[in-house]
This record gives C-alpha cells, sequence and structure tokens, in this order.
DNA sequence: TGTACATCAGTGAACGCGCGTTCACTGATGTAC
DNA sequence: TGTACATCAGTGAACGCGCGTTCACTGATGTAC
C-alpha cells in the first residue's frame, strides 16, 4: 500500500508496475458506463494500455477479476457504514439516519461497486476473503441493531439479527429501486434519503423503540 | 389469444406461425438460465428453430426484445398481486400477508421476469406501454396503501402514495437479496418469506395499524 | 561492486468463435375479382 | 370456384467485429555469490 510513485502516470516502461490495481479501476469505470454486464477483460487491458494477454498475469478469468471488485467494495463499504455509524454517537437515532444515507450515498457514489456486489450474480463462496468481507459489512448492521435492541423493553424484543435484516432490506430496497444513477431508476415524489428515513422510523416506531429523543411531544 | 395449435409443436413449415411468442419465451428461458445478460438475440433465434435473421421481423434489436420481456412480466405481476390481494378479504391484514406472498413467489418462480423488469437496466420510459404496465402492477400496491391508511385514525395519517412506496421496497428489498433462486442468494437463518412478514408486521404498528385484528390481547 | 542467472510481468501475433446485421431470395398466406 | 397478385415471414449466406485464450518471446527486476 506505499506507492511512492503516482498510480495514475499511466504505464512507463516494459512493466506497468501496479496493473492490478490499474485493471480494478478499469472495471469500476467500465461497469458504471455501462452495467456489470458492459465490460471485457479485453476492454480493461485496452483502458489500462496494456496488450489483451497481460490481465491473465493477475486474474484467472473475467469472474476473479470481478470478485475481487466486489470484495474491495464491501471493504469500502463496511468503512463507510462503520464511519457513519460512528458507534451510535450522540444516541442511536441520528446514527441510524446517518447510516441510512451513507447508505444511499454509496450506492449512488458507487453503482459499480454496488452492482458489482450485489446484483453481479458472484456468489459470496466466490472467495474466503469475499465471504468474509461481506460480513464484515453486514456486521456493522448488526451492532446497529444491537444497540437498538438494547433500547427496547426486554419482553418482545426481537432477534437482533433480525432487525438487522430487515433495516438491510430497507435500505437495499430502497436504493436499489430508486437510488440509482442509471436510466432505470424510477422517478419519486420526494428523495430517496427521506422515503428511507421515514421508512426506518415508523419500522422503529413499530418496534417500540423510543423515536423522540429529545423534545417531548405528546 | 386464440391460437387452436399448440405452441409447443415448433416450426413446421416455412412460416413458424407464432415466432414472436417463440422468442419471448426463449428469452425467458435463456434469461432464467444465465441472467439477463447472458442471452442474445442469435441465442434465442437458436432456441426457437429458426434463422439469426428471423427476429428482426418482430423486433428492431435486443433491447426491444427484453422490453417486451419486462412488459409481460408486469402484465402478469400485476395480475398475481391483484389476484394475492383480493381486495382485502378478508381484512386488509391478512390479504397483506397474501400480497407479500405472491410477491415473493413471483420473484423466485419468475426471476426472468424478475430481473428483466427490475435489473436488467431498461428504463420505464422506453414505450408507454411498459410505463403503463408498471405503473398498472404499483397501482396494486398503491390500492392496499389506502386500505391500510383507511385503517388509521386521521391525524396523523401518512401518505398513501408513501406507504406504498415502502411496502414496495421492503418486499422488493427481501426478494433482492435472499429471495432468488440464484447462486448470489444469501443464506438466511429464516424463510423469506417470514422476514417480509415480520418487517411488514413491525411496520405497520409503526403505522398505528391495528395488526391484532381477532383475538384482544392487551 | 560487479556479474550471472532466475524469476517475473508484459508483448504481439495468432486462433477459433459467436455475435449482430445486411441482403437478395423464396415459400406460404390472404385477397380481389 | 378459380386465378393472379400483393404481402408477409423466414432463409441462408455473407460480412466485419471484438472477444477470450494460447503461445513463444523479451525486457526488467531482484538476488546469490
Amino acid at each position: 500500500m506505499s506507492w511512492s510513485k503516482d498510480d495514475r502516470d499511466g504505464p512507463r516502461g516494459y512493466h506497468h508496475g501496479n496493473l492490478k490495481e490499474a485493471l480494478l479501476r478499469a472495471a469500476l469505470e467500465l461497469i458504471a458506463e455501462k452495467g456489470p454486464a458492459g465490460f471485457t477483460f479485453a476492454e480493461a487491458a485496452r483502458w489500462a494500455g496494456v496488450s489483451p494477454a497481460a490481465p491473465y498475469r493477475h486474474f484467472r478469468d473475467r469472474d476473479e477479476l470481478m470478485a475481487n471488485v466486489a470484495l474491495r467494495g464491501f471493504q469500502q463499504f463496511e468503512v463507510a457504514l462503520r464511519r457513519a455509524w460512528d458507534g451510535g454517537r450522540p444516541d442511536a437515532l441520528t446514527a441510524l439516519d446517518r447510516l441510512g444515507k451513507a447508505y444511499l450515498g454509496f450506492a449512488r457514489a458507487e453503482p459499480a461497486f454496488y452492482s458489482a456486489m450485489f446484483e453481479a450474480g458472484i456468489p459470496m463462496s466466490a472467495s474466503p476473503e469475499l465471504r468474509d468481507a461481506g460480513e464484515r459489512a453486514f456486521t456493522v448492521l448488526r451492532e446497529t441493531a444491537e444497540t437498538l435492541c438494547a433500547q427496547m423493553s426486554p419482553k418482545g424484543r426481537p432477534p437482533a439479527l433480525m432487525v438487522a435484516l430487515h433495516l438491510w432490506a430497507m435500505a437495499h430496497g430502497v436504493a436499489s429501486l430508486f437510488g440509482r444513477g442509471d436510466a432505470a431508476r424510477r422517478s419519486l415524489p420526494m428523495s430517496p434519503e427521506e422515503l428511507l428515513e421515514a421508512n426506518t422510523l415508523i419500522y422503529l416506531r413499530g418496534l417500540g423503540v423510543p423515536t423522540m429523543p429529545s423534545a417531548p411531544q405528546r
């Protein structure tokens, strides 16, 4: 991770120096442009300024490249979610709102990562690293759910795992139906962020989590 | 719609007789097998037992075929949802549960339709018929939401449109993360149906819709 | 410090393949009279 | 009822293209001594 030279200064000399990274970046670029299907091994090589045979030094095939993109995606996703959640500070509700916005923000800002992670049909079993990275990202949601559940009265408290899955499904549902940058995005009378926030709040109220942290309103 | 001969008895004679339908069915088959990207115009022709030039008599290109698949999908989707909802009989909650199961059932039984409708990147603006069919399917959710909202106390009643979008996002989220038949499906400690049912019930409780129709439990 | 050598990363030419698309054509169907 | 003709749906051969993959190769890098 200590590349003294700028990754960007192209293939100087015979050896590229950082072709693997360049190919991953090329894939991201191409996926973002034309969807997860619209990118080829040869095109990635061309984009990186390298012969079509060169990628085989780093990836067995297209799928392995794709799985690597997904892996990176989950790693960045985890960082983004964890930063947004920030240990639930200053309170769980505020942090949860940030988390939701971070989720949608990631899907919108990194459509290539998002589709490689969730839509390209790459099985999580493709590699242990991939599975692990996926688990780690989900762990943020799980911790969130645990914090929320801890605020509920012990009787009738639902399993935190289920709550985490619900949060995930709601966020993914909104992101994938309305939060994408591509042409297939549905139009909405409100922003995806507002829609998800409302959905989450109503859900929390249903759980019995207090949703009015400061001003007593009733 | 009155084909006296069986659609299945292949291309007899020079004229196929029902090539358009056969191509749509071929597309469905191939999409279900290899994902929305993994099907080609030529392959559909081959599957239908016809020369590679024949499809051009019926579809301008691959995208037009795909949009047609999505159109059929929305039409069948609407029928399935409407039948499940059944006017909210015998009560809204029972009907809503049926609706959720029908949603997941459709996504699982018709992965090809589902991905053409929601994941193939076909813009709803591709044709007025497509947009219309999509609207009609969503209308079922909207009517459902209106029925539910009517059961709430008038003060603080949320817009039915928003509730409909929430129901959609939850169902789509669960379906697309956990309810698919392909290799990328995530494993779960419960069935997608149970997960969605719980999610919906908690959400309704948050809305203030009474979720205990028969036995008084409090 | 210099030299020999092993290893590695990328070359470039070549291949077979299937795709999308076109074209002039032809067999079948329907209709006017 | 029969005939001529227009229309339609599918043919099959051809094309150029880009892809995935292989191969013997070569230039660069690192290391042993």
